[in-house]
DNA sequence: AAGATAGTTGACTGGTTGGTCTACTGAGCG
DNA sequence: CGCTCAGTAGACCAACCAGTCAACTATCTT
């Protein structure tokens, strides 16, 4: 077979840089193909469209971080200390993205998600289906901290959406207040929603 | 004074509709005008660039509903009543919008403020200062909590910002899922976060 | 009635958009 | 060598974009 190329996976990396630090509407085709340094023929060779690319970048991404988060969740780790180690990791690499560019930039899927919910239904189930995944590895961590009796969670799905929603709303919150310390401290309103008994002195 | 004129305000009220419904980048001028029944020299009459006209429309949404705010979160409702009525409140608005249009629209200066923050300063800052009002209802009904010996917060401030938080992911979730059910759970949760103690029959 | 002022109109510009199309290139196989 | 075929090139298109402008109109004041 002739020719191989890396340049589906350019694509797919430019557009969800330009995606993640800006948005989905402002990021137009040609910008893409410019960082990608493609044409616009190639890219229409490998997509059908900007949407069908952008799914294509969201599944990619994935792809690339399961591992990682194989490891922060392993089941071999207390399950509380894996949100400890995740929220500490998601923290570390924004502010880490925040030197380089300037902003935090939160969460593409929740960005993107919520940009596009409306009115391109391929982004959106593709945003759907790893939210979905994701909040697979809390709601295991929640099942373990339950039968270890470290939280009360008889619905182990609900908690670990509930918990899963208020992380991405602090993401938003610190991307438009280009504020990472509001990340810093959600370990504590973690533990808060999970249900953890607080170690303090106050008593009543 | 020559001629008097409801342009303006039809002018943001289309916008907020259109930037709801979609988003801030999906929103041209032409259809703002073209919802307002206003010409592009009107348009430009009024607001000098579409990210002023989009300022203008989030402070107009302030004003029009600050009354009620005012009422949800009255002092002589007890405080943590005032957060049930006010999430009963945005869950039954959000339904009612849901059956006119057929999508969850969470929070407009959530989705248009995460949207946009990395590159426009002025809808911005014009988001960062409303939420930051909206955070303040949040505070004192968690400080009259805390003096009314139902919670312990013995930071108002960062309590509010960590529920204000909590909440505005979970809208934005039932945004991405259209589902508005994720809502009536979100009671709860924020019981939760502000640390009130369960009810619960059951025994750890 | 006259004039000042607040608001309206729509044609126009120059650049950008997502997307199409045809001609081309180069690596590997027989 | 020459064929095949994955991948590339870039000109082209119609629609659309934000924004400009000079002419126009309606209403109030005097």
């Amino acid at each position: 077979m002739p020719r191989v190329s890396d340049m589906k996976k350019r694509l797919t990396d430019a557009a969800l840089d330009l995606m993640w630090e800006n948005s989905y509407g402002t990021t137009s085709v040609d910008a893409i193909c410019e960082r990608a340094g493609a044409k616009k023929g190639s890219f229409y060779y490998f997509f059908k469209s900007k949407s069908e690319l952008t799914a294509a970048a969201l599944e990619a991404e994935w792809n690339k971080n399961k591992a990682n988060m194989d490891a922060l969740f392993s089941p071999t780790t207390p399950p509380l200390e894996r949100f400890n180690r995740y929220f500490d990791y998601v923290h570390d690499r924004l502010a880490e993205l925040q030197e380089e560019c300037g902003s935090i930039l939160g969460c593409p899927l929740l960005s993107i998600g919520s940009e596009v919910s409306t009115h391109d239904k391929v982004v959106r189930d593709t945003v759907d289906r790893i939210l979905d995944r994701k909040i697979k590895y809390f709601e295991s961590a929640i099942r373990d901290a339950h039968s270890q009796r470290l939280i009360v969670a008889p619905d182990p799905e609900a908690k670990a959406r509930a918990l899963f929603a208020c992380y991405h709303g602090t993401l938003a919150q610190a991307r438009i207040q280009n504020d990472v310390e509001l990340l810093r401290d959600f370990k504590h309103v973690a533990m808060d929603v999970l249900g953890v008994k607080h170690v303090h002195a106050t008593s009543s």
